[in-house]
DNA sequence: TCAATATCATTTCAAATGCAACGAATTTGG
DNA sequence: CCAAATTCGTTGCATTTGAAATGATATTGA
């Protein structure tokens, strides 16, 4: 491949950014209009429905967003009700944050529209394109986990070992 | 599907920005390092490289970044002495930027690795499968293109009309 | 036991970001 | 021909960002 061929346009990564960032935008609509959230805000409310009562430094390794960003989304979600924050059991240093009913409520509004996009998205794709989409998205990330150039890639919301509020 | 089975990990445009992320990150270790560049500076080169002397405009289309982030990098870029600018030969308004020897040079260094990069990722995926992929690609970005809350595809960098500075 | 080290959440601070406003140049429509 | 409206690139400004520092608590190991 000489240099002169390289289109931004047919690059991988420049694809895969655009991609995402117009789908983020478009669902950023969505919980932005509704409830006044920004992206940050929205991952954390949704983590704390599937893990309750967590930590800013698990909710870091699970949501793909660095500890100062959490640390502030936490705090205006508290503000505004959504969530609670209460000292850790065993751990002083630990912050165990909670989802409130307020947020619970918030999270019932917008999942539903949020789960509508991304069905939309997906609708007319066969079901062997999808395999095979998520199939190669498997496949880079494990390509990246080889690479130690690479940061690694963030735990999941599920399978995880017991070290959630220790 | 009721609230308590959302999962952020499994939700499509979560993926997507994780996935998106991390290519971007680790490529920009690649252009970083090697010349101190940032993202929006490596596509306003590599957007030169394919399209000769154009406006900050026409970059703004075709690369996904708003016009501030555009005239910024470009001005970098300038000060470093890889795009030169000059006055547009028509339109007064329009600044003609074009790549310098060394902006040329620096392409030459980065573009084969980050082509490597981006082979890398998908080497071992077959060729059905890699297929697959970008027609889901391309099929979510058609939907978004018919969604009026989404904000318009970016332009590609080849078959575009001839308004590459009139 | 207790000093040294590590971890947690927050804050600091400088840089990046993007919307909106701006001045300059052009196009439009009467 | 010229006033109004549009488009261009840049800049102002308030907000967001994240790496590093901070202070508080836990853990380690001698």
């Amino acid at each position: 491949m000489t240099p002169d061929d390289f289109h931004l346009s047919s690059f991988l990564p420049y694809r895969l950014a655009v991609m995402s960032e117009r789908v983020s935008r478009r669902l950023s609509v969505e919980y932005g209009r509704s409830h006044g959230l920004v992206v940050a805000e929205w991952r954390v409310l949704v983590h704390l429905l599937r893990c309750g009562a967590v930590s800013v430094r698990d909710i870091h390794n699970c949501v793909n967003l660095e500890k100062p960003r959490v640390s502030r989304a936490v705090s205006r979600l508290e503000m505004e009700g959504l969530v609670q924050k209460s000292q850790g059991e065993g751990d002083g240093r630990l912050v165990a944050i909670s989802l409130t009913d307020a947020g619970r409520r918030a999270l019932a509004d917008i999942i539903p529209a949020a789960t509508r996009i991304e069905e939309h998205l997906t609708a007319a794709v066969s079901a062997e394109d999808l395999d095979a989409f998520f199939r190669v998205m498997e496949h880079m990330h494990s390509v990246l986990d080889e690479d130690p150039e690479a940061k690694p890639r963030p735990t999941m919301d599920f399978n995880r070992g017991s070290e959630v509020m220790p």
